[in-house]
DNA sequence: GCTGCCGGGTA
DNA sequence: TACCCGGCAGC
């Protein structure tokens, strides 16, 4: 299917994003699923001043001030008649933290049965975003510090499901300046525009002045935190999901804000997906009512790709677009352009980092005789699998130590970690790794562990991941093994051969059990008499 | 059947 | 992590 840009409209009328070959297939990860749909095209951008009914027509009117200072009236039929825009769905009681700004952004659209209508091109659907958009926050909290928190949330509240329409609309139409100079372009902008109006949110005055003085001694570090926290994913797209680009210096597993706030945290996570914990934490956030965050720090949101047969993951939406742009549109890798059209063929997914780490942790080796590479997200790639991280794999023994010295400092014996004697313990030197993309990243390399060997030594054997004890008679395996590769797990006939060599049983029988080494008591593989 | 030891359970 | 043991497989 080539044509793009599908947009259904499913029989409630929620428009949804459709994925080449893939419509309707929403069921990620942890099964939060985020479609963009890009609004393109010019659109009329200001504030709803103002929304009536229109008894001849049936339809309704919305009345906005545009950004050139002028007011203008729309139909909204549309709208109307699916009953969105006036829906009492409880999902549009709140404003939707991750609606932005003007023109061409992206705008994230849920596809669940309580998402928005919107019709690209249409200024009519550019008023629908839950009856306000972004702007509309703008200019609540910009009139002035004197406003109270009643007040503006009972503004915020003003598309309440009981209350008729004829009725929630005229309390909106005070005035409300809406800047004018606003560029009408420009990524950065729009995002600036969003981080500022975001950050001023969570400072406002009207959302700290009526609340205590120990409340907004907390909040205010909280909202610097926030701005930082703002700036350091700059990079992340206007629809207000976060996530971890490249350009981005966090640690990749620990994606999360520097949040120490509900305030802030529910803000900023509830444009990570869920849609449930997003509203309630939205509506927390608006009406500061602390609860304990839901989400753990753990979840990360990834970006999958919608091209079928093509289950490309990738951790931050412009590396998914790219990945889209160049694989499946052909387009070039160079450009940097981006029509949006990528936005439609890559979805939001939740990942859960523990249950991620938890799979990673069973793909490296646990036993100390063991040094392992960096854990390499087998399925997932992370920002630096965009870098050159070909140079990673392996690199712990390539470090400078192990280049000056024999393989064999990356040769560890494999025998069961039940020798009695003290292992030496030769921590790697941590690796530190520049990327051309000026990400370092670093990590502290399993020690290698070496010990002394009670009984005969024999041949120095390295094991890789997974590779316990292959039956191996000869010599080395390299302990290079592709570190991404899934660990192959041992099968029945990889189990090592019987040794030769007399073991403790043998030698000292059954009676002399004390005797025996910890490892035959425990029938385990002697090290005493290894083979 | 003996033996080595893997894999899993328990504290 | 230490300890224990069921059970598999080689001999």
């Amino acid at each position: 299917m080539n044509s793009k840009r599908l947009l259904d409209k499913s029989p409630a009328g929620i428009r949804v994003s459709t994925a080449p070959g893939n419509a309707g297939n929403n069921n990620h990860a942890a099964g939060n699923t985020k479609n963009y749909v890009k609004t393109v095209g010019a659109v009329d951008c200001g504030v709803i001043l103002a929304c009536k009914n229109d008894p001849s027509s049936g339809s309704f009117l919305y009345t906005l001030m545009l950004d050139n200072g002028t007011s203008k009236e729309y139909p909204c039929e549309g709208v109307a008649q699916n009953g969105i825009a006036l829906t009492t769905s409880r999902k549009e009681k709140h404003i939707d933290s991750k609606k932005t700004g003007c023109d061409s952004s992206v705008e994230e659209r849920d596809t669940g049965p309580s998402g928005s209508v919107q019709k690209r091109g249409s200024p009519t659907y550019r008023l629908i975003v839950n009856g306000r958009k972004l702007d509309d926050q703008t200019h609540v909290e910009g009139r002035g510090p004197g406003r109270r928190l009643e007040e503006s949330k009972r503004d915020l509240l003003l598309l309440g499901p009981d209350i008729p329409p004829e009725e929630q609309y005229p309390h909106t139409s005070s005035h409300i300046p809406v800047p004018r100079n606003r560029k009408a372009s420009g990524h950065a902008d729009k995002e600036v525009m969003a981080a500022t109006v975001l950050s001023s949110l969570s400072t406002s005055p009207m959302v700290l002045s009526p609340v205590s003085g120990a409340q907004a001694a907390v909040t205010e570090p909280t909202s610097r935190g926030y701005k930082e926290s703002l700036s350091a994913s700059y990079s992340s797209s206007t629809s207000g999901n976060w996530s971890w680009d490249a350009s981005d210096q966090s640690v990749p597993s620990t994606p999360s804000p520097p949040l120490s706030n509900d305030i802030s945290k529910s803000f900023l996570l509830s444009s990570q997906g869920d849609d449930n914990i997003e509203e309630s934490e939205t509506t927390h956030f608006l009406f500061e009512d602390p609860i304990p965050r839901k989400r753990k720090n753990s979840m990360k949101v990834m970006f999958k790709c919608l091209w079928k047969n093509c289950d490309k993951v990738l951790s931050t939406s412009s590396g998914i677009q790219r990945h889209i742009r160049t694989v499946h549109l052909g387009r070039n890798s160079d450009s940097d352009y981006s029509d949006g059209e990528e936005d439609f063929y890559y979805s939001e997914i939740e990942v859960n980092m523990d249950t991620l780490s938890e799979g990673l942790s069973s793909l490296t080796p646990t036993s100390p005789t063991t040094a392992a590479p960096p854990p390499i997200f087998p399925t997932v790639e992370l920002p630096f699998s965009e870098l050159d991280y070909a140079s990673v794999r392996g690199a712990p023994c390539h470090t400078p130590l192990s280049q000056s010295a024999p393989s064999t400092l990356c040769h560890i014996r494999t025998d069961h970690a039940y020798q009695a004697t003290a292992p030496v313990s030769i921590p790697m030197s941590s690796k530190l790794i520049q990327s051309e993309n000026g990400i370092s990243m670093s990590w502290q390399s399993p020690p290698v562990i070496f010990k002394g060997l009670p009984g005969p030594v024999s041949q120095i054997r390295t094991v890789g991941i997974g590779e316990k004890r292959q039956p191996t008679q000869h010599a080395t395996v390299t302990k290079i093994h592709t570190a991404a590769a899934p660990a192959p797990k041992p099968s029945t006939g990889t189990r090592k051969p019987r040794g030769e060599a007399k073991k403790c049983r043998k030698v000292y029988g059954m009676e002399k059990k004390d005797m025996w080494c910890t490892a035959c008591r425990w029938k385990k593989a002697c090290q005493r008499f290894t083979d």
